[in-house]
DNA sequence: CTGAAAGCGCTTACAG
DNA sequence: CTGAAAGCGCTTACAG
């Protein structure tokens, strides 16, 4: 493996002006650069990451926490997350929870992190008290995607998800719609994780606005999974005396809803209409209106907070981007409110005014 | 930050012992193992991986490289991937290619996995001769899972995509079929990527058992996604004479060709049955036949095969795992060949006899 | 604009 | 079973 000081022999300077060249600080000649450019060109050099951490201090690595990656909303942020980082020099220390207790303690509670990235970005990830004095612990930047919880001190990026509820619901509303169950996300998430509370209570209230009395018999609490859909649609029919419209606070949590009302030999729109929240990849083949949000776009710009105040990831020849710009007299920008991305109702086949009775 | 000097004060050891007993060497006695992770706790020490892994030598961390998060073979797998690593001591270093050519090249082809990652997987990565050169020099152990171009060395996890082309088609075959048409993956990839090649090749197969003869004006190629199922299904439909059944080489591919179906006024499975492979999660939400794969399963056994010959991560004191016993004499086992795990037929409601004319 | 030298925080022969 | 010391390959003041 050819080092540094081979790169610097061949171009005739120091290691530590080979350095320089390599990361494109501006202390360095053109005519010098070029010749230790050529260099590690020639000798196919690639800097040590642990060494040039150990020496400098940075990982150029991000850890990136979600859920479970298989579900559509974290999959796609992580998409867009990866390319952003990667063509930013940084590498992506991927965590999934999947909903074990214990692996979220691990990560977030112990000093784990804090010698193996130079930022930390939550998706959607559950923060109890103890998680919260353990990051500040940390002392690393942050930012949060959708995160109920927020961390003092860390931006955040997300929609409105209590507007989302409403808009939804009011679309419910508007097709003639009385009796309009919700299917919610997990309770035992309740204290930590506002997601589904916040569109529980856009849900209640669109019904208020309209006149109307919540009623807690359409009020089923499952999971963000089309499972759980499922078998929380189930139940709802199994208490008789059906809606005629179900309000999924996610997709996943409607196609499940749509199957059970097949099963059940309901037809969608016919007798139950459906509708969702996110626009998943497979609610245009499925027909579900839904309510569609940026999932990509809260990735990449979350991706792009992160990094800014940090600059370039740590690099080799193959470096291809510049620290952005800082403010007026090199001061950080003041925390930014949490940024909301819009959402946008989507109609499709699964929502219709109900059957005149 | 505790450094292992402050550890090593307040057990009054060496550094070098604090060293040896936090990673479970069995060089130190009980006694001063005991101290060491007594002080170790006490201080909530955790070893710095940058400098652990320049003076050792190993990263304890391990690149996944995938086509696309977003789909979910490569979703599950990695997700079973992270739970194995992390549980192992070891870091995920995710790559995801997004079908940019320009980025298979740079993670492929570029030293830059060498300092930076123990071990690579590949799933599913289209590996061109350039590729094979470049992992040769790289010189790192490393497993595909159902890739097509295996890495000379390297072991292999996959399905076998001709027997399970086989059987889906059998299945249709069964039931009746006589025209079934064929929807398949990404002709660009054609070169260095079998699995859709063997898809068409047990389709073709079980047509010809049949006594039948593939018609190329039924074998459709487009792109691994419920778009490019999407779009083929339209195009196989303007030829003109539609089959009476599909044979989609994913399951994603099928939920596309369902949707273009439905949209042509074509019923599921009355006019058109439609079988895919994989069993998504959504497909039984869809009522989709399919050939079931294991995708957990193959990322867990090639976590673990990537890893049984490295022994454990770069750990600190909530180390978990002992390595893997080599074998007698301490050689490694000799290269396995490729392992292949079992699919299986599971019939839902897209499929059924063709109409009676 | 450039270089000599110290230092980042570990692990690993080597010696005992 | 344990320790002193070298060394892993960079980056960073510091000096010029």
């Amino acid at each position: 493996m050819t080092r540094i000081d081979d790169v610097a022999r061949l171009a005739g300077v120091s290691t530590a002006t080979v350095s320089r060249a390599l990361r494109g600080l501006p202390t360095v000649s053109a005519a010098t650069r070029r010749r230790v450019l050529a260099a590690a060109e020639q000798l196919q050099y690639a800097v040590s990451p642990s060494a040039s951490r150990l020496a400098g201090g940075r990982t150029g690595t991000v850890a990136v926490v979600v859920p479970r990656i298989t579900r559509w909303f974290f999959g796609t942020v992580v998409e867009a997350v990866e390319e952003f980082l990667h063509h930013s020099g940084y590498d992506l220390l991927l965590y999934n929870l999947g909903g074990r207790e214990q692996v979220r303690q691990r990560v977030l509670r112990t000093a784990n992190l804090h010698k193996r990235v130079d930022a930390i970005m939550l998706v959607a990830t559950p923060l109890r008290p103890a998680d919260l004095t353990a990051l500040a612990e940390l002392d690393l930047p942050g930012i949060t995607i959708s995160s109920g919880s927020t961390v003092p001190g860390w931006p955040c990026v997300r929609i409105d998800d209590v507007a989302a509820a409403r808009t939804a619901t009011r679309h419910l509303l508007d097709l003639g719609h009385r009796r309009i169950a919700h299917i919610s996300g997990d309770p035992a998430d309740e204290l930590a994780f506002t997601t589904h509370t916040d569109r529980r209570r856009g849900y209640q209230e669109a019904l208020r606005r309209a006149g109307l009395r919540p009623d807690p018999r359409l009020d089923m609490e499952s999971q963000f999974t089309i499972d759980g859909g499922n078998r929380a649609t189930v139940e709802l029919l199994a208490r008789g005396e059906p809606p005629t419209a179900i309000f999924a606070a996610c997709d996943e949590i409607a196609m499940g809803a749509m199957t059970a009302l097949r099963d059940a030999g309901l037809r969608v729109p016919q007798d139950v209409s459906v509708i969702g929240v996110d626009d998943h990849d497979l609610s245009a083949v499925l027909g579900l209106t839904t309510i569609a949000q940026p999932a990509a776009e809260q990735g990449r710009l979350a991706a792009r907070m992160l990094l800014d105040p940090l600059g370039v990831g740590i690099v080799g020849p193959d470096a291809d981007r510049v620290p952005a710009p800082r403010g007026p007299g090199g001061y950080s920008p003041a925390p930014a409110p949490p940024v909301i991305l819009p959402t946008r109702l989507v109609v499709r086949e699964s929502t219709g005014p109900p059957r005149a009775n």
